[in-house]
DNA sequence: CTGAAAGCGCTAACAG
DNA sequence: CTGTTAGCGCTTTCAG
């Protein structure tokens, strides 16, 4: 491919002057300026943006990692990041970590070596000292979904109310009648899903129902660890008489068992699902779900790095963090009643 | 960050034999190396990949583009493709071009510049002579499930016997005693989709049963268009008695769209799905799916692309293009009988 | 308004 | 075994 230097000596002018032209930064002569565009026409030249970069000091280069992208609910966080990220003009490097800490760590040293201008981080977990060495190291950077406690105020975030919108559709089932409420819990390990536990016990406290340890499922390694806890929870005494999972691939899953057990929803058992990712409205029965804002917290994400590079870049350091809390919203369909 | 000079000075050598100890190239006295080494450590020092790619002439950047990262088949393959892309040292970009072949050209355009050193392109659609153009502006560039027919012999392709794949698993159908077969059929512009339709009519034909138009549906539009067209091929005086969807999102709405008849399914009607995603088995009834090994493919098409970039490395030219074409099969689940 | 020159950080001959 | 030099392609003072 051309270079800078070919397309200047095509037109007769220097090298300086294409980039002036092409960059539209100081005058240039009318005359020569048309010399400089047909010479670039003619050798269809293409500025080499690693040089520019390396130049720069920037690469216009975002870096996301999530624990799957195979997993609906981070695809539709990396399609919401990738659409404003080449809105702004970034381009959006995929890095699936697999809940593996290590391989986080790994992929956050390269992609600081390729020099990405900003991370987005959905792959929160453990201790994160590296997080930590990451934006003292100067990055910008933005934990979506999954954070800590601790981490609020420290970084930007990008999240919902947990604890909130777990407390909230608890009271709701509460309010329509059902007494005995199950919860799939996710990974105790994610401070996100020890909220939304907090959530349902509280309401459940608050509404003067006593919390029964039976009817909490929780997540031994994969999903199918909830096949055989449903199966568990339902042939209890006194079965629920809904299940609250607190994430949509668990819901699948669990609907998936409960039509195994030849089970009807909801008459035999409610389910309420979380997220609202687009197959819960074409399962059978459609899912009433508490629904995140999956695509808007990736467009958010992406947003809040940016502003952070831009940021960065006028007063050369990081601006103080900031936590964005996405608002969720109830909404029912046929699987509760 | 620290850079190379900066561990020169601090160990007392130069540049070079710091760049010769970091890359393990030419020999270097243990003394010395060892010297290089801790200022290494003591600066924390991570070579510039950037001012490195622009020096060797490569980026070890793939771009992928997908229609898009929310479609669970394309979240596959790129979980594929990137797997081996980490393996092999590469970092994935990622570029959703929904359908629209300008958004695919200005990437790959965008993704040029950037000097991606080759190119998986899962979004082939239209006449594509910017893609032309790229493999003979020299860049490495596979063409994974969506490619034309034109295509074969011109660009490495990965993908499956569309034709053949549905040929044979409407045999089945027709061994298993269904004689009013619909296909719910993709988007008649793509390649893969007139082939999926090839296969049907062929098979039917092979087998003496007549081709009757009113049952194939086909896409227009979003894939919300299957619905009426469900409802409409249910109420047919001879309805099908089996539904063949042509790819897994089809088959989730077209079940939706049954189940909101009442209709039982394999009772009814029967659903044969294409791609076996995960979610196939999740859903009631677990579908009967012709699988296609979606991340394998997205694995391959990243084997075929770093293939060829070393291949060019070493020949200085793109090695002739050729055809992978995987194996499918056939799982039988409760959605057929 | 335009060109010369320096330099981003790194690697690779080429000497020594 | 190690240093010097040149240069990847671009931008950006600084002169003119």
């Amino acid at each position: 491919m051309a270079n800078i230097k070919t397309v200047a000596e095509l037109a007769g002018v220097s090298p300086s002057t294409v980039s002036r032209v092409i960059n539209a930064t100081g005058y240039v002569n009318e005359a020569t300026r048309a010399r400089v565009l047909s010479a670039v026409e003619r050798t269809n030249y293409r500025p080499n943006a690693l040089a520019k970069s390396l130049k720069e000091g920037h690469s216009s280069t975002l870096c996301l990692t999530v624990p799957s992208i195979q997993n609906l609910i981070f695809a539709e966080i990396t399609r919401g990041a990738e659409d404003v990220a080449r809105e702004n003009g970034f381009t959006l490097v995929l890095c699936n970590v697999d809940d593996n800490e290590e391989v986080e760590r790994e992929y956050i040293e390269l992609m600081k070596t390729q020099w990405a201008d900003g991370f987005i981080l959905c792959s929160r977990t453990g201790t994160g000292g590296h997080i930590r060495a990451l934006r003292d190291g100067g990055f910008p950077l933005v934990l979506a979904l999954r954070f800590n406690e601790e981490d609020v105020g420290q970084f930007d975030i990008v999240s919902v109310d947990n604890f909130r919108s777990v407390y909230d559709a608890t009271a709701y089932l509460l309010r329509s009648g059902y007494r005995r409420i199950a919860l799939a819990n996710g990974q105790r390990e994610l401070f996100l899903y020890r909220e939304r536990l907090r959530g349902y016990r509280q309401a459940l406290q608050d509404n003067g129902v006593p919390f029964d340890s039976a009817l909490v499922l929780s997540q031994q390694g994969g999903l199918d660890s909830f096949v055989p806890q449903v199966r568990r929870v339902m042939a209890l005494p006194e079965p629920p008489d809904v299940i609250f999972a607190d994430s949509d691939p668990k819901a699948f899953v669990v609907l998936h068992a409960l039509h195994e057990l030849g089970l009807r929803i909801p008459e035999d058992v409610a389910l309420l699902g979380y997220d609202n990712v687009e197959l819960s409205a074409l399962v059978q029965p459609p899912l009433s779900e508490v629904s995140q804002p999956l695509y808007e917290i990736g467009a958010a994400a992406a947003r809040a790095v940016i502003r952070q590079i831009r940021y960065k870049e006028e007063h050369g350091v990081l601006p103080p963090p900031v936590s964005l809390v996405l608002d969720v919203e109830l909404v029912i369909r046929r699987s509760t009643r």
